[in-house]
DNA sequence: GTGGAACATTGCGCTGCATCAAAGAAGGAA
DNA sequence: TTCCTTCTTTGATGCAGCGCAATGTTCCAC
């Protein structure tokens, strides 16, 4: 599968890229592949590459000492991966990245992001910028893991899984989510228990519909009113 | 009190800037005093400034609709704050600004930061680098949040507050911090009465000392046991 | 010093959610 | 098809930590 620098301005670190700079970009990096289940990096491995997927989808978490786990993100193509440890150099990957189906990314060598980031002003301010908006995201789900109720907590992750997995999934009836219950536990700080308890009571109401590592929305407003906590 | 260029480069994001940057940052900034429970500025305002603590000390919080609040930061001098609103052109401050203590900050023209990183890429890389750090940290917080019990959590909260504050407050026998429960208790997602239970505890335990808004941690590796998780 | 406001402590009851256990679907491989 | 693995559901139980209420302590203003 070859790429063009074109493909490359869906990236949003990238919308303002020259020509010059895609070519050059995709001239410093390499297309890898990684089947479902498997890893692109661990968290502590040294940050050699920054990714940006083309294909698939990724699941960014970190596990603590005893090996619990948070996820933190779910990469969709386009989106950029790895680029935490990337910009400061001889840097480890924060967290982990895994597969949650047959993916592939362009990993382009950090050394390279360096070099870009000090000749393009443009692209690093565009970095800050993507940087700007993670910081808040976090604060905003840290507020809620510190605040809300599970219930909040479950209904506010699946409104934002839906606003980014975007239009693509959307079918006549509802958006469509590939999580297993495990994934938003993990999510949301809570168990897979409490997750099938929550989602069995919304399916009875009708919110939703789910399956196997499937969750459909069918009446999203609904769970905003959830998330908003005018429930109850 | 006047600011001389080569105080502004105790701040992180300055410490490569040149004289003439310096020079510069200072012409285009004012100092805007803030006496103690007063605000710097409230999440949601539009964000015209960005600021660097020059003395006294400041809580970033943010809260939900509801009002419950949670502590996101606490700013020590020369440390930036207001810089997440600042980057994007046109932005919002995404928390409130309190100062704990009567306290100054240099305030800077967001628009003028703008012109800074065009064209020092050089600090636009230290900004990104202390950006990469803010994230690396609230992704550790919200692990710990989701993954780890209150002792842990308030064990950490202590330990990391230790270590910012830093020296300046460090007695013979023990680190002090100015901090009331309640302070801790938004810090931590917990309530101030748990707070309470638990630091009397640690007291009891000879652990720590505490008073009116005061807590002087006495056996800090006590409580790093505690916050690896290895007490009962 | 006196009164009041803000902060801290502690007992008690309650509950949201975790944890454990067991059994039921759904898919994949052969 | 059948077996096996992985994912899900649901009941039963327990407890960490919340929320309330009452009391104590510290500090400040007058």
């Amino acid at each position: 599968m070859d790429l063009l620098p074109r493909d490359l301005k869906q990236v949003i670190v990238f919308q303002n890229a020259t020509e010059d700079e895609l070519q050059n970009i995709l001239k410093n990096s390499i297309i890898r592949t990684v089947e479902e289940n498997e890893f692109f990096f661990f968290q502590g491995d040294t940050a050699q590459y920054l990714y940006v997927l083309t294909s698939g989808q990724v699941k960014l978490m970190q596990s603590n000492p005893s090996g619990q786990q948070v996820n933190l993100r779910t990469i969709h193509p386009w989106q950029m991966f790895g680029a935490l440890g990337a910009v400061r150099a001889e840097a480890v990957y924060p967290a982990t990245a895994q597969a949650m189906e047959d993916s592939s990314a362009l990993a382009i060598e950090s050394s390279f992001l360096h070099k870009i980031l000090e000749t393009s002003p443009q692209i690093a301010f565009d970095l800050m910028t993507l940087m700007t908006s993670y910081i808040q995201e976090m604060q905003a789900r840290y507020r809620e893991l510190a605040t809300e109720r599970v219930e909040q907590r479950v209904a506010n992750a699946l409104i934002r899984l839906a606003g980014q997995s975007g239009v693509k999934s959307r079918k006549e009836a509802g958006i469509e989510l590939t999580f297993s219950r495990q994934d938003v536990a993990e999510m949301t700080g809570t168990t897979l228990y409490t997750i099938s308890r929550l989602l069995s009571d919304w399916e009875r109401k009708g919110f939703i519909e789910t399956g196997r590592e499937r969750i459909t929305l069918l009446k999203p407003h609904e769970l905003v009113r959830i998330a908003d906590g005018l429930e109850k």
